[in-house]
DNA sequence: CCATTGAATGCAACAATATTGCAATCGAGG
DNA sequence: CCTCGATTGCAATATTGTTGCATTCAATGG
């Protein structure tokens, strides 16, 4: 059994890897604001980064900066925001194409991305039939996760 | 080609009826703000929704009365609020059981709820597969709609 | 008819979330 | 070193949502 927190760090280093390769500046402020999310254990609000942050560095980070980088990185598709609470989540699949699922614990706050190529489909033929052209998707199921049900 | 003005209103009117059946008040500020969700032709916000009312009512509705209303209306399943815009429509469909695909146009607002059987099944098998039970469900798609694709 | 009661509403204050506009800073490339 | 664009700081403000408590209203039982 892996080093969760080793596996985690390697995760991390990649993902930042990748936005460098990609041409994004990665800053100081953007990669604390990643780690942040990477190693909490639930979905941080923006307020509750900031304060996170605050904390680490000493000085009060202001909240356009918070989101401005959240902003980055959910752009990079290394975040995710939590349309129905107002929250972020590091994205740990590097090769995500962002077309999943995302099922999040209310009681820990757990956070499950799930691709479903078949869901996928579904989704497009519906579009289809309506001739709707999909930007963005928003597919957040809430609930209790499996250690959590008790 | 049934005039779409009066059939609206008649479901209106049904939607009403079927929340009196369940035992549910149907008081005068909860059919005003039904029926301003009926008839925007575009997902309203609570605060668009407030100034609207206090138009028509010619006084100023607090904030609190409105989202207490909607929050009403939302639980009779007859409104329903779109988490990625903040904002909330009319379920013009009496029987929807909610488990719903919800397309909304970003140009003109035009909002579809769509069931898709199917779609649920793959969501349930997901769920299953993760031993995560589902509470509360949000899928949403913006984009643009058939007349909007020009 | 009146009193009681619980639901609904009014309302002031406040909390939480998010954005705007502009100034200051930083860093890469000339 | 200088310039330019991107990034960050920051104050102010906008938007969205909630709390707590007083008031009103309508149904119910005496």
């Amino acid at each position: 059994m892996p080093n969760s927190k080793i596996s985690s760090e390697h995760g991390l280093a990649d993902a930042i890897a990748a936005c460098r390769l990609k041409g994004a500046q990665i800053t100081p402020l953007r990669e604390a604001v990643l780690e942040a999310l990477w190693f909490a254990e639930r979905p941080l609000g923006a307020y509750e980064l900031r304060d996170h942050l605050s904390e680490i560095a000493d000085r009060k980070l202001s909240a356009p900066s918070v989101y401005r980088t959240l902003d980055f990185l959910c752009g990079q598709g290394v975040a995710v925001r939590i349309e129905s609470r107002n929250a972020y989540i590091a994205c740990k699949r590097p090769h995500c194409d962002h077309a999943c699922i995302l099922f999040v614990c209310n009681a820990c706050g757990l956070s499950s991305e799930i691709e479903n190529k078949k869901l996928e489909r579904l989704l497009a033929a519906d579009a289809a039939a309506l001739g709707f052209s999909i930007d963005h998707r928003v597919l957040e199921l809430s609930g209790s996760c499996a250690d959590c049900r008790g």
